[in-house]
RNA sequence: GCUCGCUUAGCUCAGGCGGUAGAGCACUUCAUUGGUAAUGAAGAGGUCCCCGGUUCAACUCCGGGAGUGAGCACCA
């Protein structure tokens, strides 16, 4: 006699055991039609699950995160129900959910074309018409093995060989097609409103190089029509904001087949860059970072002393000259050593924090690339801290401070972190890794935000914190990190005088904020869709004269502004006012002063925004304290000027 | 690196069963001096990514390469 407690907490009793579509049809036919599954005590089930003992229901449908979730991997079923009925020779691996879609891996003979995306995709709508019963089995695994081996299916053979455990196992089935899945599934096929296959790719077997190269299928799936447009229009904005695109269109800098992965810096997007690199020099100066600069090219031994070369030669770049062999460094570290290593260093003189935007080229692996985002030379906000084991946790958590405070100026609030912690193949005692895990922990605890435990994902070297920053879309960008290494001070000889005067080995902390300027730029342009905070803009304002007669005005005006500090252009093209307002519109000038004679009579300009706002008419200084205001506020949102205040 | 697609004027893109090509914007010149998202006219501008092959003829077809896009793999 089960009672059923819904999440209003109505209660509801039963003579017989139900399912959960039973107790749907109990509270509504219009939740009957649209249930796509139930969570019974906290478990989310078919809603053909009987239940049989008293619980806590819930009915999922299409307006549930867990409904969607249902909706999409039962999508990923539809289609391959699909390709197999167009294609039967296609054998069906595996299709799980992904944000916002799903996608299923095929084996087959042949790439699938857009074509054949199309026909599948309009094979999925005949199936839905079909409104197909799903139905629910389990079978042993050795029947499920022996099934799957009689039609053919020998990656899905593999698979559940693959699965551990005698346990039985559930399959789904609708029409002809049946699939090992744990489930659930929507109870027909005829629930699907709004779907889409979006791309097809090649993708390895089992995530292996050295495997097979499937077939990918990407779709997206959602509860309604509305749904799938807000997504394909979100699609459109992360396509609008794309840095590449808006590299080009701001001509901030390009690219070219004679330097694959290496940008040209533009003269505007050289003074975004070099506006950042400004600000990040002086916070690191405030914060007791001596700043030093470290060779381009390096003997190639010291790589090899490093460790580097062992495991990463294939993707440094190399030169010989003189019958000597030069890596072009990767990265900075070991040259930070060497700076270390000169003179003896004393307990005294730790913790020693050194900082270098440092250059680096690597050889990424050409399908790699991707804009600024992944280039193969680049420069890092990198810095390296040289301190005892006893250090490790104070040094962590000013870092933490300084990087939050920075993330804040540039505009972005919500911070992921992550913990890795020590691998199977390390170096260092587990005493030694278990204070710096520790130490890392607290840092992190001490911040009072959540965070995400990774076990084993830490380098060989000690553990590491990984900084993500989330932008406007919603995109999650990784960006800065703290890694603790015991090895590399001690394999390039690093040694300070302790208080006993014994010589020991000091502990680095490799530590970035932005990351690489690059990817940094890039996350920034597609965060502000390109409409940089005024302190990163490369110009600031641009005076317009509406005719002739006012350019020396406008000229004197810029002066004057360029002597305060501001970057002002002056556009004295012949052209009407409301065309200039337009392009610097477009290339998305923070301010757009107009002049005009009223103005200059008065001895003032007529302010307009890029979001074409009126600021209306003001003096010259009255302009440049808002300017100023503006540009020392940074891009941090208005809430936490705030509190600066 | 792997799979598939793409590469035509400075930019965004058309185009043709194989007969060397076009638009809009930008650019140059001229007219126009116009008050908040495009003033008008004329002109100039091309190794149709590169290298081979097939062909009377290749931007177009075939082979190889480069770059690039999506995804996979990689990311000290």
């Amino acid at each position: 006699m089960p009672k059923i407690t819904l999440p209003d907490g109505s209660v509801r009793e039963f003579d017989k055991p139900v399912s959960v579509a039973d107790i749907a049809m109990d509270i509504g036919p219009g939740l009957a039609k649209a249930a796509l599954a139930g969570r019974v005590a906290g478990e989310l089930v078919d809603t053909s699950y009987v239940v049989s003992d008293d619980a806590e229901v819930a009915l999922v449908t299409e307006r549930d995160d867990d409904g969607l979730e249902v909706i999409r991997h039962s999508c990923a079923h539809l289609m391959a129900q699909a390709v197999q009925r167009l294609f039967p020779k296609a054998q069906v691996t595996i299709g799980p959910v992904i944000e916002d879609g799903f996608f299923y891996d095929f084996a087959f003979e042949r790439p699938f074309t857009p074509e054949d995306l199309e026909a599948i995709e309009k094979t999925m709508k005949d199936i839905v018409k079909e409104d197909l019963q799903v139905e629910r089995s389990v079978m042993s695994r050795a029947d499920a093995v022996a099934h799957f081996k009689s039609i053919g299916e020998e990656y899905k053979v593999e698979i559940i060989e693959s699965i551990p455990g005698e346990e039985e196992l559930s399959f789904y089935k609708q029409g002809d097609f049946m699939d090992l899945c744990r489930g659930p599934h929507v109870p027909s096929t005829g629930k699907f409103k709004a779907f889409k296959l979006t791309s097809v790719a090649g993708a390895y077997w089992r995530g292996d190089a050295n495997n097979a190269m499937l077939q990918r299928i990407y779709g997206t799936a959602w509860g309604s029509k509305a749904d799938l447009k807000l997504y394909l229009q979100r699609l459109e904005e992360a396509e609008k904001r794309d840095h590449r695109k808006l590299g080009k269109q701001l001509e901030l800098f390009h690219f070219q087949e004679e330097a694959p992965g290496m940008p040209f810096w533009h003269p505007r997007g050289w003074i975004l860059y070099q506006a950042i690199q400004d600000y990040m020099q002086q916070v690191q100066r405030k914060h007791d970072y001596k700043e030093i600069n470290t060779p381009q090219l390096v003997d190639y031994s010291l790589w090899e002393k490093s460790g580097h070369a062992a495991k990463f030669a294939d993707e440094m770049f190399s030169v010989e000259s003189d019958n000597r062999m030069y890596a072009i460094k990767p990265m900075n570290c070991p040259c930070h050593i060497q700076v270390f290593n000169q003179g003896l260093k004393s307990y005294r003189d730790l913790p020693l924090r050194l900082a270098e935007f440092g250059s680096c080229h690597r050889y990424e692996p050409s399908g790699s690339m991707h804009g600024l985002m992944r280039v193969r030379s680049f420069v890092q906000d990198d810095g390296h801290i040289f301190c005892t084991e006893d250090q490790i946790q104070s040094e962590v958590a000013e870092f933490m401070d300084l990087l939050f405070a920075v993330y804040r100026d540039f505009g972005f609030d919500e911070i992921l972190l992550r913990l890795s912690t020590r691998p199977e193949k390390r170096v260092g005692s587990d005493d030694l890794w278990d204070k710096a895990e520790q130490s890392l922990k607290d840092a992190l605890n001490a911040t009072g935000l959540k965070w995400e435990l990774l076990p084993g994902e830490g380098a060989f070297y000690g553990p590491k914190i990984e900084y993500s920053l989330k932008d406007c879309m919603g995109r999650i960008q990784q960006c800065g990190t703290i890694q603790v290494d015991f090895f590399l001070p001690e394999r390039l000889g690093a040694q300070y005088v302790a208080e006993d005067s014994s010589r020991k080995t000091p502990v680095m902390l490799h530590r970035a904020i932005l990351g690489s300027f690059e990817r940094f730029i890039g996350v920034l342009i597609e965060h502000y869709a390109g409409a940089m905070p005024t302190w990163l803009s490369p110009v600031q304002a641009v005076l317009l004269n509406i005719t002739d007669k006012q350019a020396d005005y406008v000229l004197k005006t810029q002066e004057n502004l360029k002597n305060q500090g501001f970057r002002v252009d002056a556009d004295l093209r012949n052209e009407k006012v409301g065309f200039k307002i337009r392009e610097h519109t477009l290339q998305k000038t923070p301010y757009m002063l107009v002049v005009g004679d009223k103005e200059v009579e008065s001895g003032t300009i007529a302010v307009r925004t890029r979001g074409g706002e009126d600021l209306g008419t003001m003096t010259i200084d009255e302009f440049s304290s808002h300017l100023r205001q503006d540009v020392a506020q940074f891009g941090r949102s208005g809430a936490q000027l705030e509190s600066d205040k």
